[in-house]
DNA sequence: TTGCAATTGTTGCAAATGCAACTTATAGAA
DNA sequence: TTCTATAAGTTGCATTTGCAACAATTGCAA
């Protein structure tokens, strides 16, 4: 009955001040936003990662993409079905290898970059609303030295 | 062109400043390292916020376990059912309502939770294994107030 | 030069998930 | 007392996702 109440009181310490409990909690919640806010795009949280790193870097491969933040190949190939089909980005034949492509925005995309960081730069903006500025500080410093 | 050059390095100032998209590495990560041990114990992390949550407080409804944290009742119908399955916890008829239940953990389910504390410790402490004490206090204080 | 292990990317299929419709039951307004 | 809106929970079905098999291609060791 005592080793009862002693699981008990663990679960609910494990709840109140687990970090990944925590970590896990928060990140629902914003890939909730997330999706909330790029389906009106016709996007979701599986397009945009593919989507941002093409912004930044025109031209790289499928593997390459995927190899920017851990998504596998055939997500990025479903994720670039999508694009591809919106006319936000096309996949070309590499110069030199034909079984690659490399992946370009078109006009269409690079007019929703504006948009998508946007929607970043608000959700960001809501997530530390309540913290302080020393706060914030440290909290960006904490996550960069976590990822 | 400068436009072109602006919005990739926008796209590189997200990557590496956006908070919302550190978290979501993160809790990525943690979640796949979740689920590589709960499977051994023939879990998911569906399973465990539920199996946690009854450990916390035997005879909760299944409304009142879905309200803890957020999870819709077809979801936690469903880990129920698996729960129930393996042995874990028994759905019993409520005292005064012949619509509800009330879940209690079994025997199996009370054995669980020793395991299930002792993955939450490590995943915890490899989490923050490489932030200092202080950091780790305020990175807590930071999360308990965005949660 | 040749052969094969590895690479790049795709897709079929099974499993998981989201959603809405559904059944049974109940609380409370009329 | 009766009726209906709401509640508790389940499940069918469509969609999404994970995985592994696959085809076409290539790099490099033998």
């Amino acid at each position: 009955m005592n080793n009862l109440m002693d699981q008990s009181n663990k679960a609910k310490t494990v709840r109140t001040t687990s970090n990944g409990w925590m970590i896990q909690r928060i990140a629902k919640r914003l890939n909730d936003r997330m999706e909330q806010r790029l389906a009106v795009l016709d996007l979701s949280t599986q397009h945009f990662p593919v989507m941002m790193t093409v912004l930044e870097n025109d031209g790289l491969t499928q593997t390459e993409i995927g190899g920017k933040f851990g998504m596998p190949s055939y997500a990025i190939s479903r994720a670039l079905d999508h694009l591809e089909a919106k006319g936000a980005l096309e996949r070309r034949q590499h110069p030199t290898s034909r079984r690659t492509h490399t992946i370009h925005a078109t006009e269409v995309g690079q007019k929703l970059a504006p948009q998508l960081f946007e929607i970043v730069r608000l959700l960001n903006e809501e997530l530390v609303s309540d913290l302080s500025v020393q706060e914030r500080e440290m909290f960006q410093k904490i996550l960069t030295k976590l990822v």
